[in-house]
Parts: C-alpha cells; sequence; structure tokens
DNA sequence: TAGCGAATGAACTATACCGTACACATCCAG
DNA sequence: CTGGATGTGTACGGTATAGTTCATTCGCTA
C-alpha cells in the first residue's frame, strides 16, 4: 500500500486520538492532507478552522479572494445566478478540494458565488499565509494545481451530465457526492435546496425522493437526508459519478501515471468492490 | 491604450506584411501573442504551425500529452462521449487558448479526446520545448495559468447553460463564439456536426437553423454557414456568452484588476458598441 | 397548546425536446 | 449523365420536465 489513506480510516485515526484531537482541529481535508509532513506542520498552526453552516457565503461573485477555504467536512457549492433568478450549480466541493482556484492561476476575485449547501466544517489559510507556503514548499502549489486539475474534469463532466442524463440520475450523483464528503450517512439538505442545486423544480425533486424513498433507497424527514441503500444508488446514477470520482482520486498519489480507477468505470462489475466511502 | 489589439487588427497587421507571413507561419494565438517579446521569440522558431481540418483528433482520451496545441484559426472541441453512445461537446478551444491544460497542471494524459470542429490553423509546442520555456520565462506559465483560469469560467458557464438554457440560445452562443474564431463571417459547419457539439437531435437543430435563416440572420448551404446579422443573432443567446466572452477577455491583460469587460454584461444596451468581432 | 412557518405531496396544463422515419435536394465520382 | 453519398426538411407520437397552485403535515416558539 501506499501513503493513501480512505476518507473513513482518516476520521477514524482522527477520533481515536482524542486528546490530540481537542488541541488542533480536524483537518480532514484531502488536498492538506497530501502535503509533506513539512508543510503541513508549516500550514498547521496558520490554517483557522471552524463549523461551515448551511447558507453561508463564503465567496460572493467579484469579491477579492482574501482566502484560501479548504472543507473538512460538507460540501460548498459555486452556484450560478441568472438573470431570470433561476439557479443552478456549477461545482461543489468538499474535502477533496477547496475554494479558490484563481489564487494559483494569477490570483484575483472570486468568479461567482460559493456557499455552503451541507453543513461541516472548513480550514481558512489567508493569502499572506498561502504565498509564505508556496515559497517554501513547491508541494502546495502542485496539489493545488493538481486539484485544480481535477475541479475541470468535474467540470467537463458536469457540462455533458447537464445537457444528456435524467434528473433522476442527476439527483442520485449528487446524494452519492454528498454521502462522500459527509461523515455519516445521514446529512442535512432540504428538497427545496436539492432542486436549486440541479436546476431543477422542487416538484421534479420531490417525486424523485418519493421514489426512492418508496424503493427503500433512502429516508429523509424535514430536511434530513439518509442514504440506506448506496449500492442501489449506484445504480440508479450515471457514470458522470464514477469519472469525477476517478479524477479527484487522481489527487491523491502525487504521481501523473495512469489512474488505477480508471479501469473500475468500465468494467461496472467491480463497483461493489470499490471503496466503500469514495474519497 | 494598452497593449492589447483585436482580433480583427491582427488579422490586418499580418495579412499586410505578407512576404514575411509566408517566411514565419500566421501566429494569431492569443496567449502566444500575450507572451514577452523575449518569448515569443525563443517559441517562433520552436513552434509548428500546420492547418487543422475538421475532424481531426489532436488527443484521445488518456493518449500521454506530447504537445501543447495553441489554434490560430478555427475550433477544437474537447468532445464527451457517453456510455449510450449520445456526445456533447464539453468545451471548445479558439484562438484565445490552447489544447493541453494539464501540461500547467502536474502533467498527465490528456482528458477526454479533443478534435477539430471548424477547419483553421494550430501551432504546436513540444512537452521539452515548453519545458524549457517555462524554465526560461516565467510568463509563458503564467499566461497558461491565466487561460487555464478562464476555461474553468468557460466551463461553470456551460454548465449552467446546459441546464438552463433553450436549445435555440445555445445554437446562437455556438455560432456566435464560432465566429469569433474564425477571420470571416463564414465558416464550415453541418447541422448534424452541430447537433452533437449541443448534445440535441439534429432535427432540432435543424428546425431552430431555418427559422434562423428565415429571419435573416444566418444562411446556410450544405455545411456552409454565414452570419449576415451578428447583432441579431446576439439577441438570441443568453448571458453566458457574454460571460465566457468577457473570461477569455480577462486573457489579454497581464493583471488581475477588475474586468473592463464586466460591466458590459449588465449594460446590455452597450453591446451594440463592443467590439464587432469578439476577440 | 395554539399558531405559524417550513417542508413536502399532489394535481393540473403546457411545452420543449426526443426517437424515429422518410422524403428530397445537392454534390461528386465514375 | 447516373448512382450513391451527404446534407437538410419534416412529420408522427412519446416523454420528461416546466409552471403553477393548493393542501397537508410537521416542528418550533410564543
Amino acid at each position: 500500500m501506499s501513503t493513501q489513506k480512505t476518507f473513513s480510516s482518516t476520521l477514524e485515526s482522527v477520533s481515536q486520538t482524542n486528546e490530540e484531537a481537542e488541541l488542533r482541529p480536524d483537518i480532514r481535508n484531502k488536498v492538506l492532507l497530501s502535503l509533506r509532513p513539512e508543510a503541513q506542520l508549516f500550514l498547521r498552526e496558520r490554517l483557522v478552522t471552524r463549523p461551515i453552516s448551511v447558507g453561508e457565503v463564503i465567496f460572493d461573485d467579484g469579491e477579492p479572494l482574501t482566502h484560501a477555504v479548504f472543507p473538512n467536512e460538507g460540501v460548498i457549492s459555486y452556484m450560478a445566478e441568472m438573470e431570470d433568478g433561476r439557479s443552478v450549480e456549477k461545482a461543489s466541493i468538499g474535502l477533496e478540494g477547496f475554494v479558490g482556484f484563481a489564487l494559483v492561476m494569477g490570483g484575483g476575485n472570486a468568479v461567482g458565488r460559493s456557499l455552503v449547501q451541507v453543513a461541516g466544517s472548513a480550514s481558512w489559510l489567508s493569502i499572506d499565509d498561502l504565498n509564505a507556503a508556496h515559497e517554501r514548499f513547491i508541494c502546495v502549489r502542485e496539489a493545488m494545481l493538481r486539484y485544480s486539475k481535477s475541479l475541470i474534469v468535474q467540470l467537463m463532466e458536469s457540462v455533458a451530465c447537464n445537457s444528456l442524463h435524467t434528473a433522476e440520475q442527476r439527483v442520485a450523483r449528487w446524494l452519492l457526492q454528498t454521502l462522500d464528503r459527509v461523515p455519516g450517512d445521514t446529512f442535512v439538505l432540504t428538497q427545496e435546496a436539492l432542486s436549486q442545486v440541479l436546476g431543477l423544480r422542487r416538484a421534479t425533486v420531490s417525486g424523485i425522493c418519493s421514489e426512492l424513498q418508496d424503493a427503500g433507497i433512502i429516508t429523509y424527514h424535514r430536511g434530513t437526508m439518509t442514504i440506506c441503500d448506496r449500492a442501489a444508488l449506484e445504480e440508479r446514477t450515471c457514470e458522470c459519478y464514477w469519472r469525477v470520482l476517478d479524477a479527484s482520486l487522481l489527487g491523491d498519489q502525487g504521481g501523473d501515471g495512469v489512474t488505477p480507477a480508471r479501469s473500475r468505470i468500465a468494467d461496472r462489475r467491480s463497483r461493489g468492490i470499490f471503496r466503500r466511502r469514495g474519497y
């Protein structure tokens, strides 16, 4: 085995060292954890980790990017808001990435609005500390660029997905991605929010969720959603889920070789034996 | 005025120095032209410029990225091909960008297939020469990262556009973007190809094109399309066209200030006085 | 415990786009 | 000039999703 860790093993190891966890907050972000130990040490005392709550705006459109924000748990979305008032999610970020890609691409201001869709926690790093880290450790910029690449893959997949796939497939994909980004099987998400994320009517989402609940795949109750049968949900989603997952796993291993997970996409049979939890 | 050049003025100046143009091929690519003179000089003798023809595959999925490819004219698309055989364009590249974004993001292999949708010309730069340029001139990496940022913006906009906007709006957007990437008002594009790019039925595209032709906005004949009334086409497209254009103009000016074109989006009135040709 | 807001269920019509099929026109190669 | 390949027009029913509205249920707070 390499230095890779699954999300759940990371969670366990953190929660096992309880006294330590209270001294330094839980850093579960994959970009941060992929850094060399000296860089992690350097950043650890400069990161500000705190909870993020639903609806919180991380950066608004055009705002100067004062920090890079690394989620440890929960989901942050880049939202598109159209002139006619309709909205849809452009991309979502969890513990596999960070908010503020422009910081490694010439800097500047935020493009679009990023806000919290599912509560959790995130670590803030000021632009000054980030620049200091960039000068000291090349692995920091490398890791951020590696994630930017997987963000592009995610975006490309979403372009295709939103054009070609059904509402149900897209709902399933979003739920699976969210499941990969929260610790348990339960998270808070209203159908109203989900409809805005996917650019669908609430009525459409409501129908799909009812059906999924009838099938015993999910249960929900006034904004609290629980995934009961992950495998069944995987059967209802599209290839895009796997492709995006595959791309974000690339970030784990520093190398640029052929991704081992790529073959899994072709061979749908092997889904079951794939890590139960995405990251 | 700054060092910016409009696309058309670039074209003119090149075609005016005719004897020179035959010695060194036409480099119109905006990323290349945004570089410092020394870097341009360095690259000029290392670039291989040649025509690109419709259907030509630049990189196939998973192929090693041996070159960066900078279009000077025409359109190259990243195409998504789904398991069920349907296809849709994930992103398009013209003279404002280049193929091979992964080369500045940790390298590796091509993600997805890139192929020529509209014929033109492009300049190839080998990965070795690119690395040499990176070591010698920081502006090269900066320019490529700047474009990568605008690619992300383009992708984000496309995600939203494909979810929320009508087929006609998207057809109009694609035609306008293409118009910005070819010298004249005419280019070769079958409705079949357009339907694959947009993930629509050919019949749907056919109906839309008929309507646009009846309205005197375009004329076409067996694969040759001419835009007669650009302003009318702009009226039929969505905000996404302007947002993407705005982002790609960012690459022109090295700085990271507030984009002057941003305000133009809000003020739709000023469209008419905006550069007639996008780039 | 009464009331109110938030979350969901459910119904109606409307429509944009799909899948398919076939006909027709134009171009080109022999 | 003839036959086939290519590009386009069009028509059919089918379906997924939109837009809208109203009812219902739950949970929190006063």
